[in-house]
RNA sequence: GCCUGCGUGGUGAAAUCGGUAAACACGUUGGAUUCAAAAUCCAAUGACGAAAGUCUUGUCGGUUCGAUUCCGACCGCAGGUACCA
C-alpha cells in the first residue's frame, strides 16, 4: 500500500504543475485598480537547454514572483525568447538545419524545462521575439525612429569580425575580438546603420542617479565609464605659412581637445591619428616621402591591440603655431591617437602626459615642464609629471594651480574666440546593422529615383524568406534569388529591399514593454499606452538576470525607454526599478560550460531528487549577488531538508485557519518555537522586500524547524506549519502546494499576520565582558534595573575583577554587560 | 594603469545601527538502529592546549570601553575598462 506520508517528488511536482497549468494559476489580472508587481528575468537565447546560471536566474525571479502573490498583489511575470541570432545560423551552417525550425523546437523543450522546474510563468503572453508578430510591430518603431532622425545611415570605419563576416558594434568588441567567436576583429569602410544614441548620452549618464540604490552600484559605476563623459577645452592649431602652402591650401587649421589646459604651454609637438584627413590628403597628393607613407600605411594597418604594445609615429614636415606662445609645434602622426575619439588629433604635452612622454623620449622631442608638485622639485628625468600642481612657464598663469588656472584658460581661449570648452564621450552611436539571415530585416528600400525610402507600415512586417541557403558566408538574404526584388512604396517602380538586418539586442531593448499589453489586443498593437502606465509604474519592479548586461542590454533599453517615450508612446524615463545582477555559476572554481567538462544538467538533477531540491539549493547555497559554487553533497543536504520538513508535516493536524495558542500557558520550549516561527517570517518579510538573501531566510525556517522538533505541542506544529510552509512556498512550490492541500486546504498560501506576543520574554541573557573581552553570561529579567544588572554582571566575573580599579560600567541593552578595568 | 567589488573554520556561509565571531548547512568523527548496508535519529566539531587558558575575521597601524563592521597604508583575488587626449 502506498503510504501517504512518503516524499515523492516525481509526483507531487508533476501533479501540482498539472494542476497550475490546468487553473492557469499564474495569469495577472487585468484589473488595473489592483496593487502591481512586475518581476522580470532577462529572458534567454533559446540555445537548446537551460544550464544552471538559468535555473538560477528564473529560481530568483519565481521566488519574488510567488511571494508578492502570497501578498495579495497582481503580479506580472512574464518569460520569452531572445530567439534571434547568430546560433541559429551556425547550426544552419554546421547541420544544415533550417533556423526557424531548429529556434522552435529549442523553444519548445525549453517550455517544458520551464514547466518541470514550476516557474510561475504566464503562459498567456509568451513570445519569440522571432515571431513574426514581434517583427512587425519592431520595424514599426524603427520606421518612427527614421522619421524622428534617431536612425541614419552612414559610411564609417566599421569593427568587422573576418570569421562571422558581419560588423559589430564596439560593445560588440571584447579585448579587441569578437565577443561571440574571438576572432580579432578588423577595420572596414561600409554603410550602416546608426542609432543615435548619443544624443541621449547626457541624460543616460545624468539619469544613472535616479537608479541609485535600486541599481547595484558597480553597474552605475560601469555604464558611467561606458558613457565616459569629459570635460575640456577644445581648439584650432593653424598652420604656419609654409605648412599651409605646403597644404595647397587646402587646410588652415585642425582641432584638439584636452582636458589639461593648464599644461598648454608645455606642448611640444601635436599627433595626428594614421586615419586623418589631413594625413589621407598629404599622402593622396604624394606630399609625403615614400618611407613616411610606408610607416602610415603600416601602422592603419596594424590592429587595435597590437598598436597598444609599442607607441610609434613619423614626422610630417609641417608645423601648427601654439595658440598662446605663437612658437612653431611639429605635427606627427603617431599610432596612438585614435580617430574615432575626439578629432582625432592631440596636443601633446610630454612633460605631463605618459604617453607623450613616453613618445617624445622615443623620437627625442622637446619636453617642457610647466606643473611645478605643491611640494617638491619637479624631476622629468625618468616620468612625466601627471599630478596637478602649481603651473611656470605658462606666461600670466604663473603661480595659479592646475584648477584654478584650468577655469582661467578656458576663460581666456573663449573670451579671444580661439577656442571653447567642450564635452567628449566615449559612447558612440549604437551600430545596429548586421549581414545575417537569422534577424529582423531593416524596413527599408533602396529606389534609384526616392533614395532610401521606408517601407508602409501596412505593409509590415517584412519577414524572412524561408527558402534561402545559408553557407556561412556574406549574407543569405542579398544572395536569395527573388526576396529582395520589390518595388518602391513611394513611386511604385521597381527597387531593392535592404538585406541588412537588426543586430539583436534592438529585440531585447523593448520586450519588457510587450509583456504589459494585453493578449486580448495581442495582434492590434504592440502596447497601449495605459497598459505600459500600470505595469510599469515605478518601472519593472524587480529585474533579475547577469552582471555580463550591465553595459549592453541595460544601456540600449534604457536608450529605447528615453525614445519611446519622445514618440509619445509612454510616459516615464527610466525601465527598471530594481535590478538584482546574479552570479555565475560555478563548478571546482571555474565557470560551468562544456569546454571545461564542469556542468551539471538541470534536466537530471530534477530527475534524481525533483525541482524543488534544486532550486533550494540554488536560493540556499550562496547569496543571489554572488558566484554560487556547485556542492553535490550541499545538493543532497537540501534534499534531506525537504523530505524531513515533509515528513514532520505528520505532526500537523489538518486546519482551516491558524490555530489560536494561549501562548503564556506554553511551556519555554513551546514559546521558543514559536518565537523561531515568527522570526522566521519577519526575515522572510525583509528578505522578499530588501535584502534578497533568500540564504538567511531559509537559515531561519531551518532554525525554527528545529525549535519546532524540541516541543510536542501539535497546536505549535500546526501553526508552526501553516507559517513556514507559507514562507518556503516562493522556493519549494511542490512541496507546499502539497502540505497546504493535505492540511490548510491552500488557505495558508497567504500574507501572514505577525503576532508581537510572541517575542515578549520574561528573561534575557546578557554577555559580560571585560574591557571588551567576553567572560560570561547572565540571565536578567527584562525589567531589570541597570544597577541589579551591573551588580549580577560584576558577581559573574568577579575572578577578573579581583584587584583591579573600576574604571566604568557600560550597559547596552539587550546585548552585553562591559566593564572596564585598570590595574 | 584606472574604476568597482571582495578577503571570516576543512567547505558554502551568518553576524541588518560599532556590542557575546563562526547562526544555518555541508563534510568529518563517535554513538543508536540494522544480520549488514542505505535511510533515519542523537552527540561532538575554529586553532593550540591534559586543563586553566591563550589565540583567531588577508597584513600592519589608528579611532573606540568595545572593530568582521569605521579610518589609513599595504598584500592578494575577482569583475569591468583601457594608448579616451
Amino acid at each position: 500500500m502506498e503510504n501517504f506520508l512518503e516524499y515523492n517528488a516525481a509526483k507531487i511536482e508533476k501533479n501540482w504543475q498539472d494542476y497550475w497549468d490546468e487553473n492557469k494559476s499564474f495569469e495577472p489580472s487585468e484589473d488595473f485598480t489592483k496593487e502591481k508587481r512586475y518581476i522580470l528575468s532577462m529572458f534567454p537565447f533559446p540555445s537548446g537547454r537551460l544550464h544552471m546560471g538559468h535555473v538560477r536566474n528564473y529560481t530568483l525571479s519565481d521566488a519574488f514572483a510567488r511571494y508578492h502573490r502570497q501578498q495579495g498583489l497582481n503580479v506580472l511575470h512574464p518569460i520569452g525568447f531572445d530567439s534571434f541570432g547568430m546560433p541559429a545560423e551556425n547550426a544552419a551552417i554546421k547541420n544544415g538545419a533550417d533556423p526557424k525550425k531548429w529556434t522552435y523546437e529549442n523553444i519548445d523543450y525549453m517550455k517544458g524545462e520551464f514547466k518541470t522546474l514550476g516557474f510561475s510563468f504566464s503562459k498567456e503572453r509568451e513570445l519569440a521575439t522571432s515571431d513574426e508578430l514581434y517583427t512587425k510591430f519592431e520595424q514599426g518603431f524603427i520606421i518612427d525612429m527614421y522619421e524622428k532622425g534617431l536612425l541614419y545611415r552612414k559610411k564609417g570605419l566599421l569593427n568587422w569580425c573576418p570569421h562571422d563576416k558581419t560588423v559589430l558594434a564596439n560593445e560588440q568588441v571584447v579585448d579587441g575580438c569578437c565577443w561571440r567567436c574571438d576572432t580579432p576583429i578588423e577595420k572596414k569602410d561600409m554603410n550602416q546603420y546608426y542609432f543615435k544614441i548619443t544624443q541621449y548620452g547626457d541624460e543616460l549618464l545624468a539619469d544613472l542617479e535616479k537608479l541609485k540604490g535600486g541599481w547595484p552600484h558597480q553597474v552605475l559605476t560601469m555604464q558611467d565609464n561606458w558613457i565616459g563623459k569629459s570635460n575640456g577645452l577644445e581648439f584650432d592649431l593653424f598652420f604656419d605659412a609654409d605648412s599651409k602652402a605646403k597644404l595647397n591650401a587646402q587646410f588652415e587649421s585642425f582641432d584638439v581637445f584636452t582636458t589639461r589646459p593648464d599644461t598648454i604651454y608645455g606642448v611640444s609637438y601635436t599627433a595626428l591619428a594614421p586615419e586623418h584627413d589631413i594625413v589621407s590628403y598629404m599622402i593622396e597628393q604624394n606630399l609625403l616621402d615614400a618611407e613616411v607613407v610606408a610607416e602610415i600605411k603600416k601602422m592603419k594597418a596594424t590592429s587595435s591591440i597590437d598598436r597598444q604594445k609599442e607607441k610609434s609615429g613619423v614626422s610630417l614636415g609641417i608645423n601648427v603655431i601654439h595658440p598662446l606662445t605663437q612658437k612653431m609645434i611639429p605635427v606627427w602622426v603617431a599610432n596612438f591617437v585614435l580617430m574615432d575619439y575626439g578629432s582625432g588629433a592631440v596636443m601633446a604635452v610630454p612633460a605631463h602626459d605618459d604617453r607623450d612622454y613616453d613618445f617624445a623620449k622615443k623620437y627625442d622631442l622637446a619636453i617642457h615642464g610647466v606643473i611645478k608638485p605643491k611640494d617638491g622639485e619637479l624631476d622629468l628625468e625618468n616620468s612625466a609629471f601627471t599630478d596637478k600642481g602649481i603651473l611656470f612657464n605658462s606666461g600670466e598663469f604663473d603661480g595659479l594651480d592646475s584648477k584654478k588656472s584650468q577655469y582661467n584658460i578656458i576663460k581666456y581661449f573663449e573670451e579671444n574666440k580661439i577656442g571653447r570648452k567642450t564635452t567628449n564621450y566615449k559612447l558612440k552611436d549604437w551600430g545596429v546593422s548586421r549581414q545575417r539571415y537569422w534577424g529582423a530585416p531593416i524596413p527599408f528600400v533602396h529606389c534609384e529615383d526616392c533614395g532610401l525610402v521606408m517601407e508602409k507600415k501596412e505593409n509590415l512586417p517584412i519577414a524572412l524568406p524561408a527558402d534561402v541557403e545559408i553557407t556561412g558566408e556574406g549574407n543569405p538574404l542579398e544572395n536569395h534569388p527573388t526576396w529582395k526584388y520589390c518595388s518602391c512604396p513611394k513611386c511604385g517602380r521597381d527597387a531593392v529591399r535592404e538585406t541588412d538586418t537588426m543586430d539583436t539586442f534592438v529585440e531585447s531593448s523593448w520586450y519588457f514593454l510587450r509583456f504589459c499589453a494585453s493578449p486580448k489586443n495581442w495582434e492590434k498593437e504592440a502596447f497601449s499606452k495605459e497598459q505600459v502606465a500600470y505595469w510599469m509604474q515605478h518601472g519593472v519592479d524587480h529585474y533579475i538576470g547577469g552582471i555580463e548586461h550591465a553595459i549592453l542590454h541595460l544601456l540600449y533599453a534604457r536608450f529605447f525607454t528615453k525614445v519611446f517615450r519622445d514618440l509619445g508612446y509612454l510616459d516615464f524615463d527610466e525601465p527598471f526599478d530594481k535590478l538584482l545582477t546574479q552570479g555565475m555559476v560555478l563548478k571546482d572554481g571555474a565557470k560551468m560550460s562544456k569546454s571545461k567538462g564542469n556542468t551539471v544538467d538541470p534536466d537530471a538533477l530534477i530527475q534524481k531528487y525533483g525541482a524543488d531540491t534544486a532550486r533550494l539549493f540554488i536560493l540556499f547555497a550562496a547569496p543571489p549577488t554572488q558566484e554560487l559554487e556547485w556542492n553535490d553533497s550541499g545538493v543532497e543536504g537540501s534534499y534531506k531538508f525537504i523530505k524531513r520538513f515533509f515528513d514532520r508535516s505528520s505532526n500537523v493536524i489538518a486546519c482551516e485557519s491558524i490555530p489560536i495558542i494561549k501562548h503564556e500557558t506554553l511551556s519555554k520550549e513551546e514559546k521558543f518555537a514559536r518565537k523561531k516561527v515568527y522570526e522566521a517570517q519577519v526575515r522572510a518579510n525583509e528578505v522578499y522586500n530588501e535584502r534578497y538573501t533568500f540564504n538567511t531566510m531559509i537559515a531561519g525556517v531551518m532554525e525554527a524547524m528545529n525549535a519546532l522538533n524540541a516541543q510536542s505541542n501539535s497546536d505549535v506544529w500546526s501553526e508552526g506549519y501553516w507559517i513556514l510552509s507559507s514562507i518556503m512556498e516562493p522556493v519549494i512550490p511542490h512541496t507546499c502546494w502539497e502540505i497546504s492541500s493535505n492540511y490548510f486546504h491552500l488557505k495558508n498560501l497567504d500574507k501572514q499576520v505577525i503576532l508581537e506576543e510572541v517575542f515578549i520574554e520574561d528573561s534575557i541573557i546578557l554577555g559580560v565582558s571585560v574591557n571588551g573581552k567576553n567572560r560570561g553570561e547572565i540571565e536578567v529579567a527584562t525589567d531589570a534595573t541597570k544597577e541589579s544588572i551591573i551588580a549580577l554582571a560584576k558577581e559573574k566575573v568577579a575572578k577578573y575583577l579581583e584587584a583591579k580599579e573600576i574604571v566604568k560600567e557600560i550597559v547596552v541593552p539587550k546585548k552585553l554587560v562591559n566593564i572596564v578595568v585598570k590595574g
